[in-house]
DNA sequence: TATCCTCAACTGGTCGGACCACCCGACAAG
DNA sequence: CTTGTCGGGTGGTCCGACCAGTTGAGGATA
């Protein structure tokens, strides 16, 4: 596999794209009123149904209200939006703003801890060997994305070993997220050798079905992640 | 007030919500083609378009994944669907399997938890007065339903306290759930007078800025919904 | 003047029918 | 067995028309 498949982007998409840079960009403010689908039409130069199909998914999103006979208007993405906007709001390339990225980590703190503990919880022989075997290869990793991708992989396994159908709805909004700004995370990584005894006491705590014990581990890593941001980013 | 707003269901909304059900219900199940656009046109008696309305919010939903030239099929939706399904996973009126509504308690506590973990930390007087008034209704209120509606209330403002942008966003998901299928979890605050102590002992520690003494307490309340349901279900 | 009603001119929602781009399976050619 | 072709089916886009709510300006009314 040497190449990645060539990424078609139908018309709509593209629309969606336009349409939610400028509202990221400030260019509509919350509440502001888009212009109609048929000025909008003629202006990109598609035909009414892209521009129909662009809408419902900005809707969808929560990042704008349609109402029939009224203009459609933007709505405050962070107010009213669900979670699934996160991904559509960073774009990818775009500069993380501070913040957010406070707020990701500590977020991440949480679901580290907690995925522990119910993974501890619910784990089987065969579990802790998938999660042991993922520990050896991030051993032998040796670049940083290539860590990242494994501990992200790590992560999900520990969710997938927790068995909670909610928790995983959760990792796959996190997945999206992690998949297009994976970059804005690197820097957790690029501490060569990578600390991995946060991840062996885990495993080990998860092996004994001690909640607490994994828990604090997991606990412990992602602070550390984010003291890390802390010092990194002044 | 007396009358609520008549919700109005356009075409493709009454589509989407007869296709979602068939897909929940397993009529189709993962990986199986759905009809055409087409059919489903002339079957639902609609024009193409609503249905195609129809199909791009399913997928936005990642019920069903759609691409040119092939069937669109069914995805499992717990598998490669983002969080913001559960909502529609769980349709109003309908049952909540046990299994469910055990992933969405213990995923309750980690939220309560962690939630008054981040509101300690960053709480103001202004803060901790907003929330001692809500103490103050929940103590005066008599029925069960409207303790639940105010102590998600308490939820929110202690997220709202937290200040994380992210978690807001999870907040909002949530409240869809909760709106529309909170009389599965009445259950948690039938026992009335409500035992209020947790929320008093957070309410104190969040004044203190003690975070673990916050955690503990709103965990502590958590678990003993989880208690509830096992004791409760048989 | 102030209030209400009417109506025209928007908006999004639905319709139907055409054609394009793409995928797949059948089948022929090598 | 592989490769190439092609036809029929699927979603993607286009067009133009009409239906259904919303809004606001202007006139009728008190």
């Amino acid at each position: 596999m040497v190449f990645e498949r060539v990424r078609k982007l139908k018309v709509a998409e593209q629309v969606v794209g336009a349409i939610r840079d400028a509202i990221i960009r400030g260019h509509y403010k919350e509440g502001d009123p888009l212009p109609s689908e048929r000025e909008l039409a003629t202006q990109f130069g598609v035909n009414r149904s892209s521009i129909r199909e662009a809408m419902l998914r900005l809707e969808t999103w929560g990042l704008v209200h349609i109402r029939q006979g009224g203009a459609t208007r933007v709505r405050d993405a962070l107010q009213g939006a669900g979670l699934h906007v996160l991904p559509y709001l960073v774009a990818p390339g775009d500069r993380l703003d501070t913040g957010l990225l406070d707020d990701i980590l500590s977020i991440r703190v949480m679901f580290l801890a907690w995925t522990a503990e119910r993974a501890a919880a619910t784990a089987t022989p065969e579990d802790v060997a998938a999660l042991e075997e993922l520990l050896e290869s991030m051993r032998r990793a040796s670049d940083a994305e290539r860590i990242q991708t494994i501990d992200f992989e790590f992560f999900e396994r520990l969710v997938a070993v927790g068995r909670n159908r909610v928790l995983t709805l959760f990792t796959n909004v996190l997945r999206e997220i992690y998949g297009n700004n994976g970059a804005h995370l690197l820097f957790l990584y690029t501490q060569v050798p990578f600390d991995l005894s946060a991840h062996e006491q885990a495993v080990a705590a998860i092996a004994a079905g001690d909640s607490a014990g994994a828990a604090a581990a997991m606990r412990a890593y992602g602070e550390r992640g984010q003291k890390a941001h802390r010092s990194h980013g002044e």
